[in-house]
DNA sequence: CTTCCACAGGAAGGTCTGGCGG
DNA sequence: CCGCCAGACCTTCCTGTGGAAG
């Protein structure tokens, strides 16, 4: 046990890189919002006539993940926020939600959310929807005041896009001079197209599209972060570069750069190293990676987890390259193996479509002619990470 | 040109769990 | 306790289809 206390001493003791971490989270908002002055302007102009009491347009914001979208709007209500307390007669409440974090996919989640955060208590299954779509028309019909509704990762509502049609439709059933604005943010640039279309004429809003990042405003995102996050001077020259040109190559993704510059920065505070180097970065980029795909693997349901052994399994004896028909055949051999009863083809199709969107596996769509229609599957995963999986799925399923 | 394979993937519905109000 | 509800997870049944073979 001394030595425990010798640790935690040291530790105490020990110079650390960071002056703020929290600098470099994904959620941080920073003063100013580098190279999204355009985007915050035109945000801004769309809603500023909730401060004159009017209705604003519906708005969709689309762009790839880590392109500022959820920043912009955040920074954006704040400031609508504190300008309309001292401006307005009219109350404005901004209710936020992350779809994905919170699951809400479903027109129930969505209302019982919308409720919830309007102060009424309301369970979480066991009530009829409408119910609880009376229970939010009441809330809102009572107090007057313009609600903005921002829904982040909408994405996960497309199942449900028929709730985002009631939603947007209930300023035609208020009496009051309440109003509701929708905020849809989606990481999918087709957002859009893949909605119900008498959802997509309803909600007929503005839309604002956020490009992605280059590396040189990738570099001055990582600057500016940089400078609250670390103490004086522990930036080797090219560090920043560097994330920011890995970051570039992927889609110009700021999340994923100040992930690779902080999870490099605690590599070497972990090992006691003074500098921040571009080696630190190498070694960062790689334990991001695997450690994503592993945690993704572990909380697997059993069934996907067989599915994906019996891809691997299949992996060295076809080259990695697999039909439908082919991983099913295994797979039930597998199951077998195991004792799991075998799900049908249809089920499995399910499965290996969601193992592809988790980026585990690789499908595409492919006509062999008078051999069929079928998907080539191949294992999107090798070196470190493949080994690693390995010996996950052996203990998870308890194999050989 | 048609045929026809081996699936993709939509629709509907069944079963189970967890939770509601009365 | 009951009857009802939402949601996760599956099954059953189905229609649709790109392109090599004939």
């Amino acid at each position: 046990m001394g030595q425990l206390k010798q640790l935690f001493t040291e530790f105490l003791e020990k110079e650390s890189l960071f002056k703020n971490k929290e600098a470099l989270r994904p959620g941080y908002l920073p003063e100013t919002l580098l190279h999204r002055t355009h985007q915050t302007e035109q945000l801004a102009t769309i809603l500023a006539p909730i401060l004159k009491d009017e209705t604003p347009s519906n708005i969709l914001i689309t762009g790839l993940t880590g392109v500022g979208k959820t920043a912009v709007v955040k920074h954006v209500c704040t400031e609508l926020g504190g300008v309309s307390k001292t401006s307005t007669k009219h109350t404005l409440s901004i209710l936020y939600f992350n779809c994905k974090m919170n699951k809400i996919n479903t027109e129930y989640r969505l209302l019982a959310s919308l409720v919830r955060e309007l102060g009424t208590r309301v369970p979480k299954t066991g009530l009829p929807t409408s119910e609880v779509y009376d229970a939010l028309f009441k809330a809102i019909n009572n107090h007057k005041a313009t609600y903005l509704v921002v829904l982040d990762e909408a994405d996960a509502m497309e199942q449900a896009s028929s709730a985002l049609y009631n939603l947007t439709r209930i300023n035609d059933q208020l009496v009051n001079r309440s109003r509701v604005c929708v905020i849809c943010i989606s990481n999918k640039l087709n957002f859009m197209d893949s909605i119900d279309p008498k959802v997509r004429s309803s909600f007929a809003g503005e839309e604002l599209h956020f490009p992605q990042y280059n590396a040189p405003q990738l570099s001055d995102i990582l600057a500016q972060r940089a400078a609250e996050a670390f103490t004086e001077a522990v930036l080797e020259p090219g560090v920043i570069e560097k994330c920011a040109a890995l970051a570039a190559q992927e889609h110009g993704d700021a999340r994923r750069a100040l992930n690779l510059l902080r999870v490099a920065a605690e590599v070497a505070d972990r090992r006691g190293a003074v500098k921040l180097t571009p080696e630190h970065v190498n070694i960062a980029e790689e334990r991001i990676d695997v450690e994503a795909a592993m945690r993704a693997i572990q909380t697997l349901p059993r069934q996907s987890q067989a599915l994906l052994w019996t891809v691997i399994r299949l992996r060295e004896t076809t080259n990695n390259k697999m039909a439908t028909g082919d991983v099913f055949d295994e797979y039930t051999r597998v199951c077998e193996s195991i004792t799991l009863t075998p799900l049908t083809h249809r089920r499995v199709s399910d499965l290996l479509s969601e193992l592809d969107t988790l980026g585990i596996i690789a499908t595409r769509v492919v006509s062999k002619g008078r051999y069929g229609r079928t998907r080539d599957i191949s294992l999107a995963i090798g070196g470190k990470a493949l080994l690693k999986t390995k010996q996950i799925l052996r203990e998870e399923l308890l194999l050989e």
